[in-house]
DNA sequence: TTCTAAATGAAATAAATATTCCATTTTTTT
DNA sequence: AAAAAAATGGAATATTTATTTCATTTAGAA
């Protein structure tokens, strides 16, 4: 009776279960339907508990799992957690599993990534603190733009958009290691953009630094309210994106650059229009 | 030392760690940043496999809910399991009360202006140019990497995926109007990966025109068929990018730039893996 | 520096959790 | 309807996982 080769991943499962479900025993049949209703709760609950929900017995839910071809629960559990799962802890292993699979899944991998960062961001961003953020740089003279290391390409990003709106904008590339001396014409009336995630660059710091002493007000995006940023910057915004085989998602942050441009183009144009 | 009242829920603990994070000894810091930065893995592992993938021993992981006033880590982690159980409906709740106004609307715009453009892009991309690109990537001694004006973002990332994954490349910064310079040591052996979308920046028409004289094979990521870089590339790839409030996303060639890497990483042999 | 207290790593122990076993019930076959 | 086979519930056991303990290291104070 026993499957030979368990399911792969849970879509394997589902396909399985759809198919060869009703032959399945009574009790049995009626773990099947319970798991694919409420699959969150399995990968999160202990056997026990699965099974008092359910209204069977704990041996009930491994022998379903030992009747799919699984050794036990805990390796159908598995499937049930990979599904939940964005962040692999296995990197490598997670490219071999890709193997099979050619260059166009890959693109349809880090796509869902970004989806779910996009999905992930609207829960962490804090709308009030948003609207704090575009007003403080709404306000600044120069925004001085700090990002560096897998972030830079956001910092170039948000130094294209706003220059394409007219707002007067200063990547600090640190060309030349310069860095330093780019920021350290910031001032009080200015405002620093910095952007960076996990592993913070060590630059990106050091250059916060100067930007302090000079009074300069710093307007953060960062991934995690533990970031060396979140605690230097007057306010910062929290974005948490989704990885794919190793690579962490950056569109949720350009979304939030592109978002932030605008909302800072139309104050001013509003403000000046009001003013004059 | 211990916080007499733990956190009730996910938000209040981050809360608890922006504020007080900084005065814990430092494998603790480590910790609370980790966990905040993978909080899925956090409840959807065990405390052996969390602590190994920080670096830090299980007691450690122990200790850090203990001094949070938690009786141990298990208390601790179903914290997370909460969270990860409560998203969709808190998700959708936030969501509805969203303000239509605002910058979050704008965020909003953005996120689904990146979700058409890959939706637009698996139309676009033929997948069978995407494995020959890879493939004649994959075979290149250095890859230099093209990129100028609205594109230079994507170029960026690409050179940092590119390293992460020991793939030796090279931007084409154009520092100090060197470009040409960059650009005139590729040859036969080596590759040109060229980005650019309208409006097609002209210093990129003119490094690939170097490239060419030098032999150097040229892949392009482009919007346009009649894009100037389609016919100079030996191969090209189509994506074709929404856009909201007159800016277009850049979230699609991001997704390809990563695909591309891991693909080429992973023609390789992945003799160095671990992306970051 | 030297001493003291705090923090940490590693192993030992405790607790929780999954799995197996077997007696009993239900279903199927003759 | 009776016998055999399969399925099930519940307790016993094995395994995994979390927690505590203690020796050692690190950081801080005198």
């Amino acid at each position: 009776m026993a499957a030979p080769t368990p399911p792969r991943d849970f879509d394997d499962l589902k396909d399985l279960l759809a198919l060869e479900g009703d032959r399945l025993p009574r009790r049995l049949k009626q773990v099947a339907s319970a798991l694919l209703t409420s699959p969150d709760e399995v990968a999160l609950s202990t056997a026990a508990q699965i099974s008092e929900k359910i209204g069977v017995q704990p041996s009930t839910l491994v022998r379903f799992a030992q009747v799919l071809g699984f050794r036990g629960f805990s390796d159908l559990q598995s499937l049930f957690r990979d599904r939940l799962r964005e962040t692999p802890f296995d990197h490598r292993s997670r490219i071999a599993s890709l193997n099979l699979e050619g260059t166009s899944a890959l693109f349809d991998g880090f796509a869902k990534a970004a989806i779910k960062s996009f999905e992930r961001a609207r829960e962490t961003l804090d709308p009030e603190k948003i609207e704090n953020a575009v007003a403080a740089l709404a306000h600044a003279s120069t925004i001085y733009i700090v990002a560096s290391g897998r972030s830079f390409p956001a910092g170039a990003y948000a130094t294209y958009a706003f220059g394409a709106l007219g707002i007067k904008a200063a990547l600090i590339d640190q060309v030349g290691g310069l860095g330093k001396t780019q920021i350290n014409t910031s001032s009080s009336n200015d405002a620093v953009l910095a952007i960076s995630v996990t592993p913070y660059a060590s630059e990106t710091l050091g250059l916060i630094e100067i930007a302090r002493t000079n009074k300069t007000p710093i307007i953060a995006i960062t991934d995690n309210a533990m970031s060396p940023l979140a605690s230097a910057a007057q306010i910062w915004l929290e974005i948490s994106e989704a990885d794919y085989a190793s690579f962490r998602s950056l569109s949720a942050t350009f979304a939030l650059i592109m978002a932030l441009s605008v909302a800072i183009a139309k104050k001013r144009g509003f403000e000046k229009a009001n003013g004059s």
